[in-house]
DNA sequence: GCAATGTACTTGCATATGCAAGCAATATGT
DNA sequence: ACATATTGCTTGCATATGCAAGTACATTGC
């Protein structure tokens, strides 16, 4: 049992690297992003206001508040974000999806989807897809922003 | 169909990150060590003689060269791994485990199955751990160093 | 109201990592 | 056998990231 949990474990993080090596080289060179800046997009595609602070990005990418200040530095620069404060609160500084930003989170998704079905394309059925589905959603069901 | 390859994907680098979070604080106070520092010793560990050239390091790890011989470094110097080279090929530098090395994994194994049991520790039963088992091992079946 | 505490963000520093260039040794083609 | 190509490793440079400290604002307790 607990050798299963520690096979499962590694099976996932060495899953989640050798697929993050795959996609990082079409991000970089279809859209001039990496895996973490489409990440953060995405985060912010599905938030309320296609917004949110950058301590609550930290939390939804498993980041330090730091990164997420650095990394949006350069996604202003190339106008996929802005920045937006709070009335009610002078701390906050909101990252929001711009319509530009908008648009780049779509392209990317389709170099995504492209990318993922040739992650599963050898003998995996609709219901092999489903029944990992599942089982992944339980992992990540309690934490926060959820992509899917 | 594609976009369930899309969400198994997302999920799958969601669930890595998350729990890739969590190891990285046991690890480096428990052992002084990151997570992929473990992880190189554990391929150490599974290899012939345990040793292993450092470009099939860095090809099992998913990650450069440059990376392994950088990491190396310190290992040497806290004593868990050596260098060795080969009679044959004077390229080849090979990264060997030393006998506290061995040790060293092994108390690593201790936490990290630790971790792995908090990770699955709600709701999770035999058969769906054995299930998620051989779903992962598919998507790594075919690439070189498979740790479990 | 004001002091103490807590929260959101930024920045300096240290570490980690990839890429491209360089070096040394081996393999290949003729 | 020699020239060329390939392979394995290292290093300089640029980028990425975490931690701890600093700053500004908000909340709490009195």
């Amino acid at each position: 049992m607990n050798d299963l949990c520690l096979t499962n474990t590694l099976r996932l993080l060495q899953s989640a690297d050798q697929i993050k090596a795959r996609l990082s080289g079409d991000f970089a060179s279809v859209h001039g992003l990496s895996v973490n800046e489409v990440f953060l997009l995405m985060h912010l595609e599905q938030a309320p206001l296609n917004r949110l602070s950058r301590v609550e990005l930290a939390k939804r990418m498993h980041v330090s508040a730091s990164t997420v200040t650095r990394m949006a530095a350069p996604l202003e620069k190339i106008g996929v974000v802005a920045r937006q404060t709070d009335e009610r609160d002078a701390r906050l500084a909101f990252v929001v999806l711009t319509e530009s930003g908008l648009e780049k989170v779509h392209e990317a998704r389709v170099t995504f989807t492209k990318q993922a079905g040739y992650v599963f394309r050898d003998r995996w059925t609709e219901g092999d897809l489903e029944q990992l589905s599942g089982l992944l959603h339980r992992l990540i069901a309690d934490a926060p922003g959820n992509l899917t």
